[in-house]
DNA sequence: TCTGGGGTCCTACAGCCA
DNA sequence: TCTGTGGCTGTAGGACCC
């Protein structure tokens, strides 16, 4: 979807349409939070997602900041998806705004699928989506991102080359900020020139998991199938303190909190956990977690919190805290 | 100066065990 | 009985995604 979150603001609100519109945290950008979505209008700005609010509201003081709304999004997102299953069974939902679908045994030339779709999310949402047609999600994924916002985008095997090649290796999913600097040192910069590279030189560097899969990413190759159905394998919650902390009590009863939260939600999904994990981020952004493995399965909020303070107890709080967390891993269904 | 929150997957390493 | 090897599990950290 484009700028989804942006542009569902837009509908309930069409004042706001035209206008530099930044949602993220709690919509106050003299506050601790990230941007989640900037509009089209405040993308103009230089502003983007994960920016600091802060930084959003220096490069444009007269956007407007909004919270994240989740339950409308999440209400939208729906009838998004069900649309795309009225299409293909056989969609893989990415994010609350992603979806893969697997159109290959529909009986139609694909733009004419996507057409059809387009125009439905239209008629359900009023919002707008950019499709990518391609052999495979890798492909697929790199085709959605080009021509934005409400574009379709083929990239057919034989245009691998002319297509992939040129861009930037930063647009292959998988390479982040730190693999894109990695690469520039060994001189390469675009997805052809990594192409190009030796699979023994990428797996010798990046180790065989990763060398191997952005040899073949290069070469447009990804054989993964969509995956319509899974298990979550941890749920957390962690909260960033306005002010960094030293109080040992603040700290204490918001790790109670977030456990209680944590439980809660294991408890309405009829899951139990056997690991958990305590996250600190101190004032200087050092970041530790400390975890503890039970030897059974509990989904009681006592276990769970004395566990977690026993994590929280193995850290020495000797600076300020920014930021604490906790997770539940290891998780299985409730007998 | 600023750097959220909710996740997944991978790697390294240590300890245990066959 | 000692030693090496390899698998498995738990722990910690890091990169990445939206």
């Amino acid at each position: 979807m484009d700028a989804f979150y942006a542009a569902v603001e837009m509908k309930q609100n069409p004042s706001l349409m035209g206008k530099p519109v930044v949602i993220g945290g709690r919509g106050d950008p003299t506050r601790r939070g990230v941007v989640s979505t900037a509009s089209y209008e405040a993308r103009t700005y230089g502003i983007h997602s994960a920016m600091p609010l802060r930084t959003a509201h220096r490069l444009c003081p007269h956007a407007v900041f909004l919270p994240v709304n989740m339950e409308a999004y999440m209400r939208e997102s729906r009838k998004v998806m069900d649309v795309l299953k009225e299409i293909s069974p056989v969609v893989e939902q990415v994010s609350i705004d992603e979806a893969f679908v697997d159109i290959s045994d529909i009986p139609m030339v694909p733009e004419d699928v996507v057409k059809t779709a387009k125009k439905r999310i239209g008629e359900e949402t009023g919002l707008t989506c950019s499709v990518g047609i391609a052999p495979n999600k890798l492909l697929a994924k790199i085709a959605s991102d080009m021509r934005k916002p409400d574009g379709i985008t083929m990239i057919s095997d034989d245009a691998i080359e002319r297509v992939l090649w040129p861009l930037a290796v930063r647009k292959l999913w998988g390479i982040g900020p730190k693999t894109e600097k990695a690469l520039t040192m060994i001189g390469i910069t675009t997805i052809g020139d990594l192409a190009a590279a030796p699979l023994e030189e990428l797996t010798e560097r990046f180790g065989l998991s990763y060398g191997t899969y952005l040899y073949e990413a290069s070469q447009g190759i990804d054989h993964n199938p969509l995956i319509t159905h899974w298990e979550p394998k941890s749920m957390s919650r962690e909260v960033t303190f306005q002010r960094d902390v030293s109080n040992w009590q603040t700290i204490a009863k918001t790790l109670a909190g977030l456990t209680k939260d944590v439980v809660a939600e294991l408890h309405a999904n009829g899951y139990e956990a056997r690991t958990v994990t305590v996250k600190i981020r101190f004032e200087d952004f050092e970041t530790l977690t400390r975890s503890q493995t039970l030897s059974a399965s509990t989904d009681t909020e006592e276990e769970i919190r004395k566990t977690a303070f026993g994590c929280l107890g193995r850290v020495a709080l000797t600076k300020k805290v920014r930021l604490i967390g906790m997770r539940a891993g290891n998780l299985s269904c409730r007998k």
